[in-house]
DNA sequence: GATAATATGTAACATTCGCTACATAATATC
DNA sequence: GATATTATGTAGCGAATGTTACATATTATC
């Protein structure tokens, strides 16, 4: 008995499926979710069409485990910025900074994966992405509403719309600098927005 | 001779260039650059290929007629708005409330051609779109800058961002009053940040 | 009516796309 | 060693992409 796992019977694999996630999360993020062929991705990992559909099924099945994977390592973890022991606003204002670094961090691979994936051609992708979307959007919205119920909505689309818009500005190459100054002035009109607690 | 410029040498046309154009700008917005074939356009068109290529030459050069048509009779007219007799952050609230307005106007058509087209997979479109969005960027920062110039980069960034936010929100099929209210929000943080005239 | 010029319709080009059939290689189990 | 199981490499599929060759049709000019 190993303490690794015992390796089926069959052929082992020649490649890291793991891994292979992470280099097609890179080339995704890198170009989106269009502009990757499958070729692409199989000549970053050094293998075959046949070894990429045998392991992952299919390009759409790939990128379901590349966003599952982007929520875990590379997305912004709400739950640190939505705290209830902080003001509402300043959660808000803070998440949006966040955002702006982010999405500038990697100069190759601007804005956010999945922000950016649901404008993509194949609708398959758009709508896997967008559920991600729909999610943070109401983590969002449930943080408002906690203490600012009539103002969820209206508050979650503004933060949304702007992490939408820093995305954007990101990919097209804008600098952390100028982001941070997009997001504190949303920042600002949120705290204004928000009686004081 | 004729009010009309005498017809030249040759067969003659069985379509109008300029309705081609208006027909092919309607694809584009609907679906975008890259989801839009040349057979779709030539099957809308009621022609067949050659005709096509005859008389624009490429997919890539009709979409250049195309934006050169959206800045004249979709996109938002900027000079409107952007009107010397206003306080700076009335106009620029005013901008984009009209966004809001004009990117839900058309549900067919959400969004705004040429931000939608500057995050398309084709790098000319891309970048003819970007000049656009450029151009449209300058006369804001013009604007801002002839009484506030050290606001000027900010504010239009600002403004940048939150209407490609709003394209992006309106595509994703947000209605016209979430639309406005994030506009309006955004608008009240202009005025904040700029003191009274 | 002959000629030049332009547009059209048919048919296809080369390339790329995501994907797969098939024979073979490498492993575990018996 | 025989068998079952899994992965690999070669090679290519069918469909879609933007684009074009080529013969023919329709017009103005001479």
């Amino acid at each position: 008995m190993t303490t690794k796992k015992s390796r089926p019977a069959g052929r082992p694999r020649r490649f890291d499926p793991e891994k292979a996630v992470a280099i097609a999360q890179k080339l995704f993020h890198e170009r989106g979710y269009d502009a990757v062929g499958v070729a692409d991705i199989t000549r970053a990992l050094g293998i075959n069409p046949p070894s990429f559909y045998a392991a992952f099924g299919s390009k759409a099945q790939l990128y379901d485990r590349v966003l599952d994977r982007y929520a875990c390592t590379g997305a912004i973890p709400l739950q640190d910025f939505l705290r209830t022991d902080r003001p509402v606003a300043e959660g808000l204002a803070a998440l949006l900074e966040e955002a702006a670094r982010r999405y500038a961090a990697d100069a190759n691979a601007p804005g956010c994966l999945v922000l950016e994936s649901t404008r993509c051609t194949d609708q398959g992708a758009r709508e896997a992405a967008g559920e991600f979307q729909i999610t943070a959007e109401e983590a969002i919205r449930a943080f408002i509403a906690d203490r600012y119920p009539d103002e969820a909505e209206r508050l979650t689309d503004f933060v949304s719309t702007t992490m939408t818009g820093l995305s954007a500005k990101a990919r097209s190459g804008q600098s952390l600098d100028r982001l941070l100054a997009t997001a504190r002035l949303a920042g600002d009109a949120l705290r204004k927005a928000l009686p004081e607690e």
